[in-house]
DNA sequence: GAGTGGTCTAGACCACCAA
DNA sequence: TGGTGGTCTAGACCACTCA
């Protein structure tokens, strides 16, 4: 009701509608909410948490802004979901040079539970011997074979992923990770470099050897900032452009 | 003072602090305030506009997100600007892989006053014919060369710009533009590709030929959107990554 | 019409900065 | 000490959605 709740809350600090944006997120985490479901109303917060409406407004402009809920206007706020068809390839950045639209495919080269080994140690700063399912897949735009994708997971916190199941989600893994397992990916960050295929990289995408690739590594977050995947894309760029905007 | 505010300004609906922060804009636009400069305080802007304060504070946070105005506590709000050192790299997202902090140097090619022909139409959509002024350079990361950089701006937004005004500003190309011309850049889009280096440019940068290098197209933006500079850079990705962050 | 988010106001107090 | 931006409140009205 006042700014006592400020100092009787927390040693450190910080603003209400922070604190408010915490337990939120605390509470997603918790799991209270699943992806695609609503969250309690402006003012129903605001009561529950005795705040203004204009405290918790600020909370939840800060978690839209980062994209974890979406705002509808006259509907509520709901948990963001990687499940409906225009958001599912929030974090693909490729798109054709000519700026056409394309069909997108999937073709699952590979699923296996294996242990974490030296390199794969280097990629994702996993323990060597952790358990892990690596999963390996070619993209394709318009029939076309773009993107080779290596994909690595922990096992323990996404038992029981198979091949079977990645058919059954067509490909859409941040999809399958929030629907099955309760994990959303809600940022990433991308280290990208330019490589030369290998005879087996060129291969799989029909190119000379000695091609060049835009070579993507990529770790997913889930809430909380905990990295829950990692992927290393070799992307064919002479009819795709990697989209960037700076501000 | 009230709502009539809108109806009356406008023949569309836009909410208030939208206005302001267009007016703001406009503002900026004419050069009434230059890169540094401090804007009229919240306070101000609300009276002088018959507004609340929030509604000023609202269309200036929108500015400060886009990274048009910077706001200091205690101080005011500033208009942003690329002369200060930790701004100066602003849109420069190639780190070294190993996270260190590096010397960046610049070594000018050439500068040289031409005319628009089907290769520079192709990347900058200019019409061919108009008077440019393009730029080629070398970065060099800790004494090593790292990225071929081949720059255009039209002549005539930039008249005079020549190597020795280059060399004067040590190289900072989008301090310049502010300080010199008064085009203060503040946005850009990239596209990103994978090529093979020419003999040319494994040359300059020291390769061999065919070895791969990062392709980075940039079109640089001043206020309202106006496409302002090209880049075409190509980077050696061996020790130094592009680094994305998604949302 | 009831409920949601979106805009706008007016006024309070706080944290920070400079003179 | 006075001025700036930063936070917070309480209440108003608007626009949108859905039953």
């Amino acid at each position: 009701m006042n700014n006592m709740t400020k100092l009787s809350n927390t040693p450190v600090f910080k603003p209400l509608y922070e604190q408010i944006k915490s337990v939120i997120t605390e509470r997603l985490i918790a799991g209270e909410w699943k992806p695609g479901e609503s969250i309690p109303s402006e003012m129903d917060l605001a009561a529950h948490y005795g705040v203004s409406q204009g405290t918790v407004r600020k909370a939840i402009d800060a978690l839209a802004k980062e994209n974890i809920v979406v705002r509808r206007q006259g509907k509520g706020t709901f948990v963001s979901t990687h499940k409906e068809e225009k958001s599912k390839l929030r974090f693909l950045r490729l798109t054709a040079v000519d700026g056409s639209k394309e069909l997108l495919e999937n073709e699952l080269l590979e699923c296996n539970r294996i242990k974490v080994n030296a390199e794969i140690e280097k990629l994702t700063g996993l323990k060597i011997g952790t358990a892990i399912i690596e999963i390996k897949r070619l993209l394709k735009f318009s029939q076309s074979s773009v993107i080779i994708d290596y994909i690595i997971v922990q096992a323990k916190s996404f038992k029981g992923l198979n091949a079977t199941k990645i058919k059954e989600n067509n490909g859409s893994l941040y999809s399958m990770y929030e629907t099955l397992y309760g994990v959303p990916m809600v940022r990433a960050e991308e280290k990208l470099s330019a490589v030369i295929a290998t005879k087996e990289q060129a291969d799989l995408l029909k190119l000379e050897p000695g091609f060049p690739l835009l070579r993507i590594e990529r770790t997913a977050y889930t809430y909380g900032d905990k990295p829950m995947e990692w992927r290393l894309g070799l992307c064919v760029t002479d009819e795709h452009h990697y989209m960037n905007f700076l501000e």
